[in-house]
RNA sequence: GCCGGUGUGGCGAAACUGGUAGACGCAGCAGACUCAAAAUCUGCCAUGGGAAACCAUGUGUCGGUUCGACUCCGACCACCGGCACCA
């Protein structure tokens, strides 16, 4: 055996070793229970980032481990190769972005299969393959059919400048990022899918999935936002009718219907019906209705702009108390949500009455408060003029507590015909189009004659010209007539295609579905995906915690439903993976944008007394400003290139330093140092294994004829193996299965001996440490067991099962309060009875001291643990 | 603004079901080895007091429940993630 640890021969040799043996392609007929380990796929954003490596080690960590408990596992691993940032790099650099995303697939793969993840790439897919996107049209337009799918107008973020839509992240404070010009909201056709009818079933579904982190059920159920309410008609008043031409009424929805006689005005968002109708002969009303057109739609800002409105000199009338009540427009309202109106009831709802009090509109108080805060509603606000209690001035309904007041009210509303009980829902329906190139065709025919006509299956796929590059001035393919130029399958005439692609979700949500069959070129799926979905474990960032895991949840449905899967939830078990950070270092020149510096150019010092830290650059001394932690980006210039690590120390390093320095939920800090450490800690197993391997062949354990210090390293070990398998195991969690694995290293440093048994049990001790370690660091591991004089392959071995008799010790500590605090510790035969426990503990020499003669009140004893003696 | 989370030594963290706060590691300090350095090995390492034994304090802040609270409850503060066209 070698001496030095050399981790780029040793990769290397294991690498080939899985390769030549095919270890890890995954085959539906092999025995054991199915085991699906889902890492969510990249980006092909040109390199692998930290936040990678941390993701695809967790997920190979446990393929690892589950193949050692005899499961039959798949790990699979692709591409979500479409999006915007291939169409921005084109921008730059005029490179076609199909060129670009499949370079950066063969980089990255490269990276990938550098780490040593026992992943079956023979099923790889990148959702840019016609072969693959293909059935994203196909289901597309089934959901046409089944009307899940359908059209209607949305509203978008628009570049006047640029004559093009935007993404949010292409909106920076309220401008185009390219054009710096004022961004306006435009109303466009667009597909969407009809997600808010399975709203329920989505909701209903998240309480059998206990697999799931509690957060993100918690946060799935506040997303989709399930609330009762009241559907509430406030006919037109005559100064309305007169302005329409015609009679009708304005809908608004109410959670609060018990507090309709509070009603002192109603607001409707800017781009309502009856906000145009006023306008048009309004100027300055059509100035704030402009007004709220420009900026963005994103609902962070909206919801902390100022509150603005104006009224529109309309009325509609009460639908109880036949009052005449005005119209205003307010920004706050907002036409995608609900019926694009509401009514305002000051008195009881935080909003409405900032509102009321900023234009001098009047409170009318018509909840009586159960805890007596209130007579009057008057400013200031506070928070228990919106709690619900018992109805006043609300003519026949006075009296009535507000959950009955609501049941009368709509009663009433419902015999006039006038409002029905309704369920709403937070969630809205998907809109999937894209004005963009870079993405999935729609599959959509626009005929003079025909309308809007499907393109027939045998057409599919509908496939995206790859030698495009955008500019910034809208969608190519709307430029394009070799595209665009099409007949109309209906009636055969000249027509043209759908510019519009798809949301780059719909390619992430069904991926996992296919790598259960990615080589079926005949259908989206086939039963192989009835094999190995759900997926066991599935393992991606937080920040996907509601969009991708619903609509992937959403699709799956659909699917379903279609009698396409078995499964109608796609992931039984969720980890999601905390951020990996790193310090961010930046200084603003006099002229110019901010300039970022990556840590490693920078030396930091913090005053531990003042806590004040300074930050210099390494290459002339000078200051840069410290501005703490953030994730990892290239627009901050804090990333780490994992190539630098895997090439310095090896991939083993890399993973251990991941899977040891945090809990996998959790943040991730990047440390030089806390590398160096995980590289120290391989070296130590390399030469524990290398300095008793030299002295030749141990013999066989004899559990019978240990000396007492071999029979505490042999429980040590023993330990450390239920340890790791029921951290893995069950509680997912890895840096504190590493630990333990320290500790036993440390013990058999401690341990010494020469005899027999002590060399046995040195070679026993040192193949737990191997097995337990070999999920995490797999290429180290393949050499020592090698090493260590086995002939079978590290990755064929089974776990190894504790040995009971290895545990068992004769006596136990046992630590002693009084009043709670620790004050002496006992010695006892492990065992012993609770009275023997209290008796040991009455009689310590310390605890005497502190029971100064007084006669305990009380005595508490938790078996095998602790006395708590009560004074 | 709304929804979700996090907060423990100089630093990353551990304490799983309410039962010894700080395992394991990083940094630091001291020593051994070395001509020397690196590497390696050994010891120390929450704060205050004390020569020590030991005592007191201590898990973001304030309050509560309990024999006992990092853990449960209430209020607050700070930071992080998401908010529907970034992926």
């Amino acid at each position: 055996m070698q001496e030095r640890y050399d981790p780029a021969a040793i990769e290397q040799a294991a690498q080939s070793d899985w390769e030549a043996q095919q270890a890890h392609v995954a085959d539906e007929s092999a025995p054991g229970e199915k085991f699906y380990c889902l890492s969510m796929f990249p980006y092909p954003s040109g390199r692998l980032h930290m936040g990678h490596v941390r993701n695809y080690t967790i997920g190979d960590v446990l393929s690892r481990f589950m193949r050692m408990q005899g499961r039959n596992v798949l790990q699979p691993m692709g591409w979500d190769a479409f999006g915007l940032p291939a169409e921005n790099a084109a921008m730059a650099n005029g490179v076609p972005p199909a060129r670009w995303t499949r370079d950066n697939i063969a980089y990255m793969k490269g990276q990938l299969k550098s780490l040593g993840l026992s992943i079956d790439w023979s099923r790889e897919l990148a959702t840019c393959d016609p072969e693959y996107y293909r059935w994203n049209q196909w289901l597309f337009l089934r959901m046409l059919e089944k009307g899940i799918a359908y059209r209607r107008t949305g509203v978008v973020n628009w570049d006047p400048v640029d004559q093009t839509v935007l993404a949010n992240e292409q909106v920076i404070d309220g401008r185009g990022w390219r054009t710096g010009a004022l961004v306006e909201k435009r109303e466009i056709p667009m597909y969407y899918l009809r997600i808010t009818a399975y709203a329920d079933a989505l909701r209903d579904a998240l309480d059998t999935l206990p697999g799931w982190p509690e957060r993100v059920r918690a946060m799935q159920a506040n997303w989709i936002g399930r609330s009762e309410g009241v559907d509430i008609d406030f006919p037109w008043a005559d100064d309305t009718v007169a302005l329409l031409g015609k009679s009708g009424a304005l809908r608004v929805f109410t959670t609060r219907a018990d507090t309709l006689f509070g009603v002192t005005y109603v607001a409707v968002a800017a781009e309502h019906p009856l906000a145009l109708a006023a306008a048009a002969g309004n100027a300055a009303l059509a100035e704030f209705v402009d007004e709220c057109r420009r900026g963005s739609t994103m609902e962070a800002d909206l919801a902390t702009q100022e509150k603005k409105g104006m009224a529109t000199g309309l009325h509609v009338c009460h639908p109880l108390s036949g009052e005449q009540v005005p119209v205003y427009v307010a920004n706050y309202v907002l036409m995608g949500y609900g019926e694009g109106a509401v009514m305002a009831v000051p008195a009881h709802d935080e909003r409405d009455f900032e509102f009321a009090l900023k234009y001098n509109l009047p409170l009318r108080t018509v909840i009586a408060s159960p805890s007596g805060a209130y007579d009057q509603v008057q400013a200031p606000w506070i928070d228990a003029y919106g709690e619900l209690g018992t109805t006043v001035n609300s003519g026949q309904f006075n009296g009535l507590a507000s959950a009955a007041a609501v049941d009368a009210i709509a009663a009433a509303l419902a015999a006039k015909g006038l409002g029905d009980k309704r369920v709403q829902f937070r969630l809205r329906d998907w809109g999937i189009s894209r004005q963009r190139y870079w993405g999935c065709p729609i599959p959509i025919i626009h005929c003079a004659s025909c309308g809007d006509v499907p393109v027939p299956d045998e057409q599919l796929p509908v496939r995206l010209p790859e030698d495009l590059v955008p500019d910034g001035s809208g969608n190519p393919l709307a430029r394009s007539e070799a595209f665009l130029a099409c007949k109309c399958p209906r009636c055969g005439a000249d027509a043209r295609r759908e510019t519009d692609t798809m949301d780059t979700f719909v390619d992430s949500s069904w991926y996992f579905l296919r790598f259960a069959c990615a080589d079926q070129a005949r259908a989206m799926v086939d039963g192989r995906a009835d094999y190995w979905l759900p997926v066991d474990h599935y393992i991606g960032g937080i920040e996907h915690a509601i969009l991708h895991l619903l609509y992937a949840r959403f699709w799956t449905r659909v699917m379903h439903e279609l009698g396409l899967v078995k499964v109608a939830e796609p992931f039984s078990n969720l980890l999601t993976q905390g951020m990996v950070l790193n310090h961010i270092f930046h200084r603003t020149p006099a002229t110019g944008r901010r300039e970022f510096f990556n840590p490693t150019d920078v030396d930091l010092v913090v005053d531990a007394t003042t806590r004040q830290s300074r930050a210099t650059l390494k290459r002339d001394g000078s200051e840069v400003v410290y501005e703490g932690l953030g994730t990892m980006s290239k627009s901050r210039n804090n990333g780490v290139d994992p190539n630098i690590i895997t090439s310095q120390f090896g991939a083993d390093t890399a993973r251990l330093f991941m899977m040891f320095t945090a809990p996998p939920e959790q943040s991730l800090e990047w440390s030089d140092d806390g590398v160096q450490g995980a590289n120290r800690f391989l070296r130590r197993v390399w030469k524990a294994v290398f300095d008793h391997v030299s002295a030749g062949a141990a013999p066989a354990l004899d559990a019978a004829a240990l000396e007492p210090a071999d029979r505490d390293l042999r429980r040590v070990a023993h330990l450390t193996l239920g340890k790791v398998k029921d951290d893995i195991g069950r509680r997912r969690v890895f840096n504190t299965a590493v630990a333990a694995v320290m500790e036993l290293l440390n013990a058999i440093g401690r341990h010494g001996g020469s005899t027999d048994a002590a060399r046995a049990t040195r070679q026993e001790a040192l193949e737990i440490t191997v097995l337990c370690l070999s999920p995490i660091v797999p290429h180290i591991c393949h050499a020592l067991w090698a090493e260590l004089g086995h002939v079978t392959p590290l990755h064929r071995e089974r776990w190894r099962e504790v040995d009971a008799a290895a545990l068992e010790q004769d006596s136990i500590e046992v630590v002693v309060q009084v009043n709670g605090k620790l004050r002496g510790r006992i010695t006892a035969p492990s065992g012993a009875a609770d009275d023997v426990l209290r008796e040991l503990a009455l009689a310590d020499a310390a605890v005497l001291r502190f029971l100064e003669g007084q006669t305990p009140r009380k005595v508490i004893v938790v078996r095998g643990k602790l006395v708590n003696i009560v004074i």
